[in-house]
DNA sequence: GACCCGTGGGA
DNA sequence: TTCCCAAGGGT
Protein backbone atom coordinates (compact mmCIF):
# COMPACT_ATOMS: atom_id res chain seq x y z
CA UNK A 1 0.00 0.00 0.00
CA UNK A 2 2.65 2.32 0.78
CA UNK A 3 4.84 2.45 -2.11
CA UNK A 4 2.00 3.01 -4.45
CA UNK A 5 0.63 5.75 -1.99
CA UNK A 6 3.87 7.52 -2.59
CA UNK A 7 3.87 6.86 -6.24
CA UNK A 8 0.42 8.87 -6.23
CA UNK A 9 1.28 11.48 -4.19
CA UNK A 10 4.51 12.09 -6.32
CA UNK A 11 2.65 12.23 -9.44
CA UNK A 12 0.05 14.61 -8.20
CA UNK A 13 3.17 16.63 -6.94
CA UNK A 14 4.40 16.60 -10.27
CA UNK A 15 0.89 17.47 -12.28
CA UNK A 16 0.32 20.14 -9.65
CA UNK A 17 3.40 21.89 -9.00
CA UNK A 18 3.94 24.82 -7.60
CA UNK A 19 6.81 26.93 -7.93
CA UNK A 20 7.97 28.84 -5.10
CA UNK A 21 11.56 30.83 -4.83
CA UNK A 22 13.06 28.12 -2.28
CA UNK A 23 11.90 24.98 -4.17
CA UNK A 24 13.32 23.15 -6.70
CA UNK A 25 11.01 21.29 -9.43
CA UNK A 26 11.66 17.60 -9.93
CA UNK A 27 14.27 16.69 -12.02
CA UNK A 28 16.07 19.98 -10.90
CA UNK A 29 19.52 20.18 -8.68
CA UNK A 30 18.33 20.66 -5.08
CA UNK A 31 18.37 23.76 -3.69
CA UNK A 32 21.14 25.45 -2.12
CA UNK A 33 21.21 24.54 1.75
CA UNK A 34 21.18 28.28 2.63
CA UNK A 35 17.82 28.75 0.77
CA UNK A 36 16.51 25.57 2.11
CA UNK A 37 17.41 25.90 5.72
CA UNK A 38 16.01 29.71 5.59
CA UNK A 39 12.59 29.12 4.06
CA UNK A 40 12.25 26.16 6.36
CA UNK A 41 12.54 28.48 9.44
CA UNK A 42 10.57 31.34 8.33
CA UNK A 43 7.78 29.10 7.34
CA UNK A 44 7.88 27.25 10.85
CA UNK A 45 3.78 27.92 12.02
CA UNK A 46 3.96 31.07 9.23
CA UNK A 47 1.72 30.76 6.03
CA UNK A 48 3.44 30.47 2.60
CA UNK A 49 1.70 33.73 1.42
CA UNK A 50 3.45 35.44 4.28
CA UNK A 51 6.51 34.20 3.79
CA UNK A 52 7.37 34.36 0.15
CA UNK A 53 8.06 38.19 -0.21
CA UNK A 54 9.96 37.88 3.44
CA UNK A 55 12.24 35.61 1.95
CA UNK A 56 13.25 37.14 -1.42
CA UNK A 57 13.65 40.22 0.47
CA UNK A 58 16.07 38.80 2.68
CA UNK A 59 18.11 36.54 0.75
CA UNK A 60 18.74 39.70 -2.17
CA UNK A 61 20.08 41.44 1.88
CA UNK A 62 21.87 38.05 2.09
CA UNK A 63 22.68 36.21 -0.81
CA UNK A 64 24.81 33.81 1.47
CA UNK A 65 25.08 32.03 4.53
CA UNK A 66 28.42 34.09 5.18
CA UNK A 67 26.81 37.40 4.31
CA UNK A 68 24.15 36.34 6.67
CA UNK A 69 27.34 35.59 9.59
CA UNK A 70 28.48 38.80 8.91
CA UNK A 71 25.30 41.26 9.33
CA UNK A 72 24.62 43.21 12.43
CA UNK A 73 21.89 41.82 15.17
CA UNK A 74 19.74 44.47 14.90
CA UNK A 75 19.68 44.59 10.73
CA UNK A 76 18.53 41.21 10.74
CA UNK A 77 15.73 41.81 13.64
CA UNK A 78 14.39 44.83 11.47
CA UNK A 79 14.07 42.78 8.57
CA UNK A 80 12.27 39.78 10.54
CA UNK A 81 10.11 42.78 11.90
CA UNK A 82 6.21 41.39 11.58
CA UNK A 83 7.30 38.09 11.22
CA UNK A 84 6.53 36.90 14.63
CA UNK A 85 8.13 34.37 16.75
CA UNK A 86 11.41 36.70 16.99
CA UNK A 87 13.39 33.77 18.47
CA UNK A 88 13.59 32.22 15.41
CA UNK A 89 15.69 35.68 14.18
CA UNK A 90 17.81 34.91 17.16
CA UNK A 91 18.34 31.75 16.54
CA UNK A 92 18.74 32.24 12.88
CA UNK A 93 21.94 34.43 13.47
CA UNK A 94 23.56 32.20 15.88
CA UNK A 95 23.13 29.45 13.62
CA UNK A 96 24.69 31.76 10.66
CA UNK A 97 27.55 32.40 12.48
CA UNK A 98 28.18 28.59 13.87
CA UNK A 99 27.37 27.43 9.75
CA UNK A 100 29.90 29.75 8.57
CA UNK A 101 32.16 29.27 11.26
CA UNK A 102 32.26 25.81 10.56
CA UNK A 103 32.69 26.00 6.85
CA UNK A 104 29.17 25.26 5.54
CA UNK A 105 26.15 22.72 6.43
CA UNK A 106 26.57 19.86 7.76
CA UNK A 107 24.92 17.26 5.43
CA UNK A 108 23.24 15.09 7.93
CA UNK A 109 19.69 15.39 9.99
CA UNK A 110 21.73 14.13 13.07
CA UNK A 111 24.36 16.74 12.64
CA UNK A 112 21.91 20.09 11.57
CA UNK A 113 19.48 18.64 14.13
CA UNK A 114 22.18 20.53 17.12
CA UNK A 115 22.08 24.06 15.36
CA UNK A 116 20.14 26.74 17.26
CA UNK A 117 16.33 27.00 15.85
CA UNK A 118 16.75 23.29 13.92
CA UNK A 119 14.44 20.93 15.80
CA UNK A 120 13.58 17.72 14.51
CA UNK A 121 10.78 18.62 11.96
CA UNK A 122 13.39 21.39 10.46
CA UNK A 123 16.89 18.85 10.31
CA UNK A 124 14.99 16.21 9.01
CA UNK A 125 13.19 18.74 6.01
CA UNK A 126 16.74 20.50 5.54
CA UNK A 127 18.33 16.99 5.33
CA UNK A 128 15.89 15.63 3.07
CA UNK A 129 15.31 18.19 0.57
CA UNK A 130 18.63 19.53 0.26
CA UNK A 131 20.75 16.65 0.73
CA UNK A 132 18.72 13.50 -0.13
CA UNK A 133 18.64 12.04 3.29
CA UNK A 134 15.28 9.33 3.79
CA UNK A 135 14.60 11.93 7.06
CA UNK A 136 10.81 11.76 8.19
CA UNK A 137 10.37 15.46 8.59
CA UNK A 138 7.20 15.16 10.32
CA UNK A 139 5.09 18.90 10.47
CA UNK A 140 1.40 19.47 10.97
CA UNK A 141 0.57 18.52 7.42
CA UNK A 142 2.57 15.67 7.03
CA UNK A 143 1.12 14.22 10.53
CA UNK A 144 -3.01 14.92 9.53
CA UNK A 145 -1.79 13.49 6.19
CA UNK A 146 -0.90 10.29 7.35
CA UNK A 147 -3.20 10.04 10.00
CA UNK A 148 -6.11 10.15 7.96
CA UNK A 149 -4.17 7.88 5.89
CA UNK A 150 -4.26 5.10 8.52
CA UNK A 151 -7.55 6.83 10.50
CA UNK A 152 -5.76 7.39 13.26
CA UNK A 153 -6.92 10.16 16.15
CA UNK A 154 -4.35 10.14 17.97
CA UNK A 155 -1.20 10.43 16.04
CA UNK A 156 2.40 11.26 17.83
CA UNK A 157 5.88 11.90 15.57
CA UNK A 158 6.61 8.24 17.24
CA UNK A 159 3.99 6.87 15.37
CA UNK A 160 4.12 8.66 12.31
CA UNK A 161 7.99 9.12 11.52
CA UNK A 162 8.06 4.98 10.91
CA UNK A 163 5.05 5.12 8.94
CA UNK A 164 6.24 8.17 6.72
CA UNK A 165 9.78 6.70 6.64
CA UNK A 166 7.93 3.25 4.73
CA UNK A 167 7.19 5.96 2.28
CA UNK A 168 10.14 7.78 0.96
CA UNK A 169 11.86 7.06 -1.66
CA UNK A 170 15.81 6.28 -1.90
CA UNK A 171 15.69 9.57 -5.32
CA UNK A 172 14.91 12.58 -3.91
CA UNK A 173 12.89 11.76 -0.49
CA UNK A 174 12.49 15.71 -0.32
CA UNK A 175 10.27 15.30 -3.01
CA UNK A 176 7.69 13.11 -1.09
CA UNK A 177 7.50 15.20 1.82
CA UNK A 178 6.95 18.65 0.16
CA UNK A 179 4.36 16.87 -2.00
CA UNK A 180 2.48 15.94 1.07
CA UNK A 181 2.99 19.12 2.68
CA UNK A 182 1.29 20.33 -0.44
CA UNK A 183 -1.28 17.95 -0.22
CA UNK A 184 -1.97 19.18 3.34
CA UNK A 185 -2.24 22.37 2.26
CA UNK A 186 -4.96 22.23 -0.90
CA UNK A 187 -6.81 19.35 -0.52
CA UNK A 188 -6.07 17.34 3.09
CA UNK A 189 -7.18 20.11 4.80
CA UNK A 190 -7.73 20.18 8.73
CA UNK A 191 -11.13 21.56 7.77
CA UNK A 192 -13.78 20.46 5.18
CA UNK A 193 -10.78 18.27 2.73
CA UNK A 194 -11.66 17.84 -0.55
CA UNK A 195 -11.50 14.05 -1.22
CA UNK A 196 -12.82 14.41 -4.13
CA UNK A 197 -10.10 15.98 -5.57
CA UNK A 198 -7.69 13.42 -3.44
CA UNK A 199 -4.91 10.69 -5.13
CA UNK A 200 -4.94 8.91 -2.12
CA UNK A 201 -8.63 9.18 -1.69
CA UNK A 202 -8.98 5.10 -2.70
CA UNK A 203 -5.89 4.93 -0.15
CA UNK A 204 -7.37 6.40 2.92
CA UNK A 205 -9.33 4.95 5.65
CA UNK A 206 -10.37 8.30 6.93
CA UNK A 207 -12.00 9.13 3.90
CA UNK A 208 -13.61 5.27 3.72
CA UNK A 209 -14.92 6.01 7.60
CA UNK A 210 -17.14 8.90 5.84
CA UNK A 211 -15.85 11.14 8.47
CA UNK A 212 -12.04 12.31 7.22
CA UNK A 213 -12.17 15.37 9.05
CA UNK A 214 -12.33 13.82 12.43
CA UNK A 215 -8.87 12.68 12.01
CA UNK A 216 -6.75 13.42 13.74
CA UNK A 217 -8.80 14.89 16.82
CA UNK A 218 -8.70 18.21 17.11
CA UNK A 219 -6.21 19.59 19.85
CA UNK A 220 -7.60 21.23 22.84
CA UNK A 221 -7.90 24.92 23.33
CA UNK A 222 -6.71 26.79 25.98
CA UNK A 223 -8.11 30.16 27.52
CA UNK A 224 -6.66 33.44 26.41
CA UNK A 225 -6.07 36.23 29.05
CA UNK A 226 -6.52 39.21 28.53
CA UNK A 227 -4.24 41.79 29.77
CA UNK A 228 -3.06 45.76 29.48
CA UNK A 229 0.21 47.93 29.09
CA UNK A 230 0.80 51.29 28.56
CA UNK A 231 3.09 52.43 26.07
CA UNK A 232 4.82 55.97 25.76
CA UNK A 233 5.45 58.28 22.85
CA UNK A 234 7.76 61.01 23.09
CA UNK A 235 8.17 62.96 20.47
CA UNK A 236 11.31 65.83 19.91
CA UNK A 237 11.91 67.53 16.80
CA UNK A 238 10.43 65.29 14.03
CA UNK A 239 11.94 62.11 15.89
CA UNK A 240 10.37 59.56 18.76
CA UNK A 241 11.57 57.72 21.61
CA UNK A 242 12.09 54.44 21.23
CA UNK A 243 14.11 51.11 23.24
CA UNK A 244 15.14 47.68 22.31
CA UNK A 245 13.38 45.37 24.11
CA UNK A 246 15.49 42.80 26.38
CA UNK A 247 16.85 39.94 24.46
CA UNK A 248 14.31 36.85 26.05
CA UNK A 249 10.80 36.86 26.39
CA UNK A 250 8.48 38.61 24.50
CA UNK A 251 8.93 40.36 21.22
CA UNK A 252 13.06 40.09 22.88
CA UNK A 253 14.91 41.81 21.24
CA UNK A 254 13.03 43.76 18.98
CA UNK A 255 12.67 48.08 18.90
CA UNK A 256 9.71 49.14 20.75
CA UNK A 257 8.23 52.12 22.24
CA UNK A 258 8.52 52.12 25.69
CA UNK A 259 6.04 50.28 28.02
CA UNK A 260 4.41 49.93 31.28
CA UNK A 261 4.59 46.77 32.96
CA UNK A 262 1.65 44.14 32.28
CA UNK A 263 -1.70 44.50 34.10
CA UNK A 264 -4.88 42.13 34.57
CA UNK A 265 -6.84 45.22 34.73
CA UNK A 266 -7.09 48.51 32.65
CA UNK A 267 -4.74 51.22 34.15
CA UNK A 268 -7.08 54.31 35.62
CA UNK A 269 -6.52 57.77 35.75
CA UNK A 270 -4.90 57.19 32.33
CA UNK A 271 -4.91 60.15 29.53
CA UNK A 272 -3.99 57.68 26.91
CA UNK A 273 -5.02 58.65 23.73
CA UNK A 274 -5.98 55.80 22.22
CA UNK A 275 -5.73 51.65 22.37
CA UNK A 276 -4.07 49.10 20.73
CA UNK A 277 -5.66 45.74 20.68
CA UNK A 278 -3.49 42.88 19.95
CA UNK A 279 -3.81 39.12 19.73
CA UNK A 280 -0.27 37.63 20.79
CA UNK A 281 -0.37 33.33 21.05
CA UNK A 282 -0.85 33.05 24.87
CA UNK A 283 -3.03 36.10 25.21
CA UNK A 284 -4.54 39.28 24.25
CA UNK A 285 -3.35 42.90 24.96
CA UNK A 286 -4.54 46.26 25.20
CA UNK A 287 -1.64 48.76 24.45
CA UNK A 288 -3.15 51.93 25.89
CA UNK A 289 -0.91 54.95 23.67
CA UNK A 290 0.49 57.37 26.28
CA UNK A 291 2.02 61.16 25.12
CA UNK A 292 4.66 61.88 27.26
CA UNK A 293 7.09 64.90 27.45
CA UNK A 294 10.20 63.04 28.57
CA UNK A 295 11.86 60.14 27.34
CA UNK A 296 11.75 56.59 29.45
CA UNK A 297 14.66 54.48 29.44
CA UNK A 298 17.88 53.42 27.11
CA UNK A 299 17.21 54.47 23.65
CA UNK A 300 17.30 56.08 20.48
CA UNK A 301 15.49 59.13 18.87
CA UNK A 302 13.89 57.47 15.54
CA UNK A 303 12.83 60.10 12.93
CA UNK A 304 8.96 59.73 12.54
CA UNK A 305 9.19 60.23 8.79
CA UNK A 306 11.98 57.01 8.87
CA UNK A 307 9.60 54.59 11.30
CA UNK A 308 9.02 52.05 9.09
CA UNK A 309 13.23 51.93 9.14
CA UNK A 310 13.08 51.07 12.75
CA UNK A 311 11.99 47.44 12.60
CA UNK A 312 9.46 47.83 14.98
CA UNK A 313 7.12 44.40 15.25
CA UNK A 314 3.33 44.58 14.62
CA UNK A 315 2.49 45.89 17.86
CA UNK A 316 4.05 49.01 17.83
CA UNK A 317 3.90 49.83 14.27
CA UNK A 318 0.41 50.23 14.55
CA UNK A 319 0.77 52.09 17.72
CA UNK A 320 2.73 54.75 15.46
CA UNK A 321 0.07 54.64 13.01
CA UNK A 322 -2.65 55.18 16.15
CA UNK A 323 -0.40 58.56 17.22
CA UNK A 324 0.17 59.72 13.35
CA UNK A 325 -3.37 59.30 12.30
CA UNK A 326 -4.72 60.81 15.57
CA UNK A 327 -2.00 63.99 14.43
CA UNK A 328 -2.95 64.37 11.41
CA UNK A 329 -6.82 64.75 12.62
CA UNK A 330 -5.40 67.48 14.90
CA UNK A 331 -3.60 69.01 11.88
CA UNK A 332 -7.17 69.30 9.87
C1' DG B 1 4.75 17.50 29.06
C1' DA B 2 3.49 22.23 29.85
C1' DC B 3 4.25 26.63 28.76
C1' DC B 4 6.18 30.48 26.19
C1' DC B 5 6.58 32.74 21.84
C1' DG B 6 3.46 36.64 16.68
C1' DT B 7 0.87 37.46 13.07
C1' DG B 8 -2.47 37.38 9.35
C1' DG B 9 -6.02 35.28 6.76
C1' DG B 10 -9.94 32.32 5.94
C1' DA B 11 -14.41 30.35 7.27
C1' DT C 1 -17.17 38.56 15.51
C1' DT C 2 -15.00 34.70 16.83
C1' DC C 3 -12.43 30.82 16.12
C1' DC C 4 -9.01 28.13 13.90
C1' DC C 5 -4.48 27.44 12.61
C1' DA C 6 -0.03 27.90 9.71
C1' DA C 7 6.60 23.88 6.71
C1' DG C 8 7.84 24.47 15.33
C1' DG C 9 11.60 25.28 18.70
C1' DG C 10 13.30 26.38 23.30
C1' DT C 11 13.08 25.82 28.11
Amino acid sequence: MTANTAALLIQHYVDNFRRLPWRAAPGEPAPEPYRVWLSEVMLQQTTVATVRPRFERFVERWPTIEALAAARHEDVLSEWAGLGYYARARNLIACARAVAERGGFPSTSVELRQLPGIGAYTAAAIAAIAFGERAPAVDTNVQRVIARLHRLRHAPREIIEPLLLDMLPAARPGDLIQAMMDLGATICRPRSPSCQECPLRSECAAFASGAPAQFPAPKVKRVRPHRHAAAYWTEWNGQVWLVRRPAKGLLGGMAALPTSEMTETPPRNLNSIGVVRHVFTHFSLDLHIIVASETVGDGWWQPVAGIDEAGLPTLFRRAAELVMSASERRAA
